[in-house]
DNA sequence: GTTCCGCATGAATCGATAG
DNA sequence: ACTATCGATTCATGCGGAA
């Protein structure tokens, strides 16, 4: 089966109202976030995002399925030493509307930006909050499973170096074979906290997060031949990753120069068995190997 | 000189009343979670979360100096499958009151609660929202900086192996030594989430959180003989924290028979010079041994 | 084909400077 | 006084080229 990936070009509070009712099994999705300085792209002033936000949000209520899920990605940003309040602000006047705030996952960010500051450290987590329409939502959890195997693997890494020496010198002391035991282990389910890199050195145009992001909740809230809504798809990483999961996505982009590049990109990736994704468990070991 | 630590017994609203103004130079606390469960001890209902909590949180401005911070531990809960927005609600509400919300630290507990739902993962992260009277709140940053992250993957590899094999012939002294060499030179600032266990190989009965945690804010916001207030100490861990670290504190308890325990635990802790807190680095590395 | 090193690159934030 | 722009600060990651 052919798999669809449907690309607009336009404001998405109109776009939307082209798409049928309870036609949307995911809407995964990163808005701009609100930025005082009005000049910038995008920047919506943070007094005026709720407004601003809503009518979008009705739309996206409506195109959802009742068993359908809805995952905005958002930090606010410091105004005046402060953490602006538009998204807790945001949250209240999405229940108003209906939607029920179902959980807030964090993405603690391994690479943050660098900084330093007298009064602040670096801003290492976004907020991922996740919306329904009923609380009998789809949540296949199988699909994100984390392999025991390395948590094992990382206990090992921990040994202390002179342990490992230690144990390396036994040659043949059965150490390797009590790694291949615990890598063997079951898997567990992760937890609401998702421990990713933020896409830096690409040579793609830049993402706002990294293609496992919207690939960690595709696997949780869709199955195959599902459709993905990403109303702000911006580079179109939520897009390409739904497509080399084999879901149908929607993507729509108001910058005719992103949407040219999201056309491309998404051409471009015709080989989607050779392409596979990286699952949840590589990234994991990555991250243990690397910080811990 | 002697290391005060004042428990009081009784309603932190009332208590607070003797504590002189602008005398505090940080409050960490922990206040009891709400809960729709009348029965239970603290319940506080999520409807009337924020008016029970205000005037508190006005003596709480009162006492504070005006370069002290205010570190306030909390989650919301799962009420009939959504998040509460009580919290939310709060961090509003304070705002009105005066208090300026600087910023969200994440406490991501490696090992969180066991438990598995259809709908829902296990929650690995609590809120440490802090607020201030001021923009210019006293930060002592270096005192809470971490190993950089590729200690382990760079440094270490650049020793050869005899070098590794020779040190670790000499048991706990010259390759002890140089690992605690490396951690000092190369130390990173850390970021706004916190990645500690919730209670590793603690002996202690259950506490809310770990002495890390206090630990970790009263290093970074306060100096030796200031002042750190916990209004809901539960077990104590703020005071015992704040006591290790040679800070005067002040603990309110409500619970006879928790304050009891708590004098006990003070009192017994009477050798702060043997039993000095573990620093951050070797936290980082007593985690990684523990958990992973 | 590996491993290693160097380097550009970030949904950042503050404080100073300029309009 | 108030807003817009700019330079300085900082560090984990992954890419590309080299050994």
């Amino acid at each position: 089966m052919e798999i669809k990936t449907d690309l607009y070009l336009g404001d998405c509070k109109e776009v939307l109202r082209r798409i049928a009712d309870n036609s949307v099994d995911l809407i995964f999705t990163s808005p701009p976030y609100a930025d005082q300085r009005k000049s910038t792209y995008g920047g919506i002033h943070p007094d005026r995002y709720v407004t601003w936000f809503l009518p979008i949000a009705e739309e996206l209520l409506r195109v959802l399925k009742s068993s359908g899920t809805f995952v905005l990605n958002i930090k606010e940003k410091v105004v005046d030493g402060e953490r602006s309040t538009y998204v807790m602000e945001l949250i209240l006047a999405l229940r108003r509307l209906g939607w029920l705030w179902t959980e807030e996952f964090i993405w603690h960010k391994k690479n943050c930006y660098p900084g330093k500051w007298p009064n602040r450290f670096r801003d290492a987590w976004e907020r991922l909050l996740q919306f329904n329409k009923t609380r009998s939502f789809k949540m296949y959890q199988e699909e994100v499973m984390v392999p025991m195997g390395d948590w094992a693997k990382t206990r090992l890494k921990n040994l202390s170096v002179t342990d490992r020496i230690r144990d390396n010198s036994r040659v043949g002391s059965g150490f390797g074979k009590n790694i291949s035991n615990w890598l063997e282990r079951d898997k567990a389910y992760p937890t609401n906290v998702l421990h990713l890199a933020t896409e830096c050195g690409n040579k793609n145009h830049s993402a706002a997060f990294p293609e496992e992001l919207p690939g960690w909740f595709i696997k949780l809230f869709t199955t195959k031949h599902d459709t993905v809504l990403d109303p702000f798809t911006g580079s179109g990483t939520t897009n390409l990753a739904a497509k080399k999961l084999q879901r149908h996505s929607i993507g729509i982009e108001i910058v005719p120069e992103y949407y040219a590049q999201i056309k491309t990109a998404i051409d471009a990736d015709n080989a989607p068995l050779f392409k596979l994704m990286p699952d949840y468990a590589q990234t994991e070991n990555q991250r243990c190997l690397a910080v811990c």
